[in-house]
DNA sequence: CCACGGATTGGCT
DNA sequence: GCCAATCCGTGGA
């Protein structure tokens, strides 16, 4: 099938922060390489605020490296970090607002050999590496090709785009403090599906 | 299973 | 200079 998906609307990232985050688990992340398509389910995210949220990228305002965060919901946000890795996120809201979503890990579905040749080099893997394939943000970007140059692109496109799917209700959401960061690290700003085998970190 | 540290670049003080 | 929205290998319990 060649045909056309339900790649979610501008609009959709255009509303209040934790409501985006929240209906992003379940969602499928869409990657085309060519006439290649490699994707995943979205099963864990992080929210970040520009303002009251020393953590974001966003919260000392708007500089070269963090640009693409204030340009209003729907674009793709990814930065470098750690000297090596790249991480991806969805800004959210509008024009000037510097809020995003981090994509924390992801489910694989479409593509799994593309991805292990990313993640590993080769195509067969083990049960174990099949788990972390795309259980972790700098992973999800290496599996899917996610790099410097993608940094901007908009999420309503034929390149890279989030497809319509079931909801998760919120019984089978889990709230809780984020990773990796050490300032507002009492907010309970992650997200994630219960139970979910990728999930990164319990 | 868990804890620890090295890798390695670029943005900001 | 400092240190980061991370990952992976190593070494010990």
């Amino acid at each position: 099938m060649t045909q056309k998906k339900n790649i979610i609307p501008k609009k959709f990232y255009e509303r209040e922060l934790h409501t985006v985050a929240k209906e992003l688990l379940g969602k499928i992340l869409v990657r085309k390489i060519g006439t290649a398509s490699v994707s995943g389910r979205i099963v864990e995210v992080e929210a970040y605020d520009g303002a009251n949220d020393e953590a974001s990228h966003s919260f000392k305002g708007r500089t070269m490296r963090n640009d693409v965060m204030f340009r209003g919901g729907g674009l793709l946000y990814v930065y470098f970090t750690y000297g090596m890795h790249f991480c991806a996120n969805v800004v959210v809201g509008k024009e000037g607002d510097g809020k995003a979503v981090l994509i924390r890990a992801l489910e694989p579905l479409d593509g799994i050999e593309q991805m292990a040749r990313k993640r590993f080099g080769r195509k067969n893997i083990s049960g174990k590496e099949f788990t972390n394939l795309a259980n972790g943000p700098a992973k999800l970007c290496k599996a899917l090709s996610i790099y410097k140059n993608d940094n901007g692109k908009s999420l309503v496109s034929d390149e890279i785009f989030i497809e319509e799917a079931e909801p998760v209700p919120d019984s089978e959401i889990i709230r809780t403090v984020r990773i990796g960061i050490k300032k507002s690290v009492d907010l309970q700003w992650r997200y994630y599906i219960k139970g979910n085998r990728f999930v990164s970190k319990k």
